[in-house]
DNA sequence: GTCTAACCGAGACGGTACGTCTAGTCTTATC
DNA sequence: GATAAGACTAGACGTACCGTCTCGGTTAGAC
């Protein structure tokens, strides 16, 4: 049986953590994620190397516990507005989306984010239960509130609904296959909604 | 100016660029892309290191050349079936691509290229141009097939159309949001239809 | 001013003293002096680091303190065996040194003092008074009653002549010139002798 | 059987090498042994650590490196001097070892490289082959001569004798068992020599 | 059919970062 | 206040690869 002399989480030190995740984070957005190194954050944080191996198992987790600290509150307990139009209301969300993924900082984070969680499934899952799981249940909770009011179907699929829309421009986030823009998001939203209204009877 | 003394391709040994791709794809699938090394690749070819530097610029590159190499020919001229069927067509389509991206040696080859990309736009280019955008045309010829056939609308955005299906399953095979079964193909085919299918006038 | 804030001996944990001598002692002939570190001599002594570094400078100086506690006694007051023929009974001694030389833990233990009191004037010092002042003493000693017997010169120089004898011994040990036999003992003891003795009248 | 891919010597860098022994010579006298790092070196030197590591399993085998390639020559084919008076040429030949050991640049790297021959055997036997063995044979010489010049006794026991004399100086320098100074030598070889005199018939 | 420049395998090189180890200090809770 | 425990900063360890740079040894047009 495997005993790793687990560290005692009760000594550590609040000041050390906070400075490791802020290091990570003004590095990667810095320097991007590939030169990003344990040593340069161990430097920047004034911090020894082993202090992070000590708490994180790898720079992949330091970034994402330094974007999770980040966005801490963001997805909290928030919800999607909703203005009684569905249509306009996901436009508005996914054109903000759209906009995050223009800004560098936002853009160099998740790339290096997503870039390691796929070769680290306890990375993905974290990823997933923390970041992802939250916001795609924001749409669905949004789109179930248009069920209710009867603008869409009472038989729609939400889960694929939410990964068309959302999975349509991380797919072109991702692959680079075309442009995101704004006009974009709102082709998107007609198209993934158009299939999702209630049928006239028949 | 630049004088970079570019080698002579008139020159180049087939041998050897033969012998770096298949290294490169052999231990990309044994070891994972993160393990992968120039200087395994140079040792399982049997070749020096300064050849693969002299042809390719990053290990990703020839990774992406190695991945071409083998799809070559896959895409080339051909096109998705026609049974006059879209809705099954795209299923059976669709449940091949899930299929791939549950065979490893699929799965860790193109997350490395994927991975790839995020951080070099020259390759990005390359990918879209020789290999998504290929494959993203095929479907759009399927639905416009469709669409002469009646059973798409005229107005359908066929690029859009084909991203919120795609979108839909790499969103869940990078992320991990979900399993990729062949259920979830026919759902995410038939909410996309649902909404490119003609209206009653009216 | 230097206030180094001094501990307080009298609050000293004799247990913890000797658990960590003791430690220090038995870690030394198991690893090796290069390879004993302060982290296994407190883990071993049930001990924290900063208990060791209160009371002592260094791994040196706990080494050192270990061997004299060990050898304590061995010196002390007792005297050289005395027949009343200096060549067998210096013969004798020396014999007897180079044994221990030859037994593995004694060799351990020495040559890590040695080692660690070239860099070390304290150490030095303490290792000079402590065990060889009184072990060359002890020499000088049977070498005054062999004068007073007759059998050495009046004006012979002893401090010189147990210099010679232990000297050469401890070369061959520490450069490792030659082989350590009782033989080779005999043959110093014959040789060294042979310069001290009375010479005839002229 | 152990195979551990040797380098091509052919293929060294002397400029490399050459760069490394005299760094790691000026470091070891300007910090001392015990501060002394292999970053330090390599650093100093212009070199990658690897390169030291190819060609030297440790620090100490740089450092005797180091010193050999120093004294290189000092004792290659050389003799003692002669003037026929074997005492005063002793005493002429001990002062000026004494002299070394008193110059802090050899004190230092000899301490060091003596210090580390106690824990590898390797070192050790180098050591003798190409120092400390020649040193002696020097002497050794010089007494033969003596031998056929009448000074010295027949069976008078050579290797004994230089051990004698050269362990007196090294237990005292080692040790720090009392001062080093030209008078010390002289009573050293007075007495060492007090016994190999040939004895008058009888 | 030579010549000769470019490519080739090999691998040493200067570097950088890795993840581990230990030093010596600091903190916390216990006795 | 000394202690056991152990987290902390610091920095060297020895290894692995990077991408560049020689080295001879082919090898393929150009003469």
């Amino acid at each position: 049986m495997r005993t790793e002399k687990a560290p005692n989480p009760a000594r550590r030190s609040e000041r050390s953590r906070q400075a490791i995740l802020t290091a990570a984070l003004d590095l990667v957005i810095e320097v991007g994620y590939r030169k990003l190194t344990m040593e340069a954050i161990a430097g920047k944080a004034g911090v020894g190397k082993q202090t992070i191996y000590r708490w994180w198992p790898s720079k992949g987790a330091v970034v994402l516990d330094a974007i999770l600290a980040l966005s801490q509150g963001d997805t909290g307990d928030s919800t999607l507005p909703d203005t009684g139009d569905v249509e306009a209301d996901l436009k508005l969300v996914l054109r903000a989306s759209l906009e995050e993924m223009g800004d560098r900082r936002f853009d160099v984070l998740y790339r290096a984010v997503i870039t390691e969680i796929q070769y680290d499934p306890a990375l993905t899952e974290e990823m997933g239960r923390r970041l992802l799981g939250p916001m795609l249940e924001l749409s669905k909770d949004r789109l179930r509130a248009a069920q209710r009011a009867g603008q869409i179907a009472e038989n729609a699929d939400l889960d694929v609904a939410v990964e068309l829309i959302y999975g349509s421009v991380y797919y072109r986030w991702l692959l680079g296959t075309g442009p995101l823009t704004a006009e974009y998001a709102d082709r998107v939203v007609d198209w993934a909604l158009n299939g999702l209204r209630p049928r006239p009877a028949g």
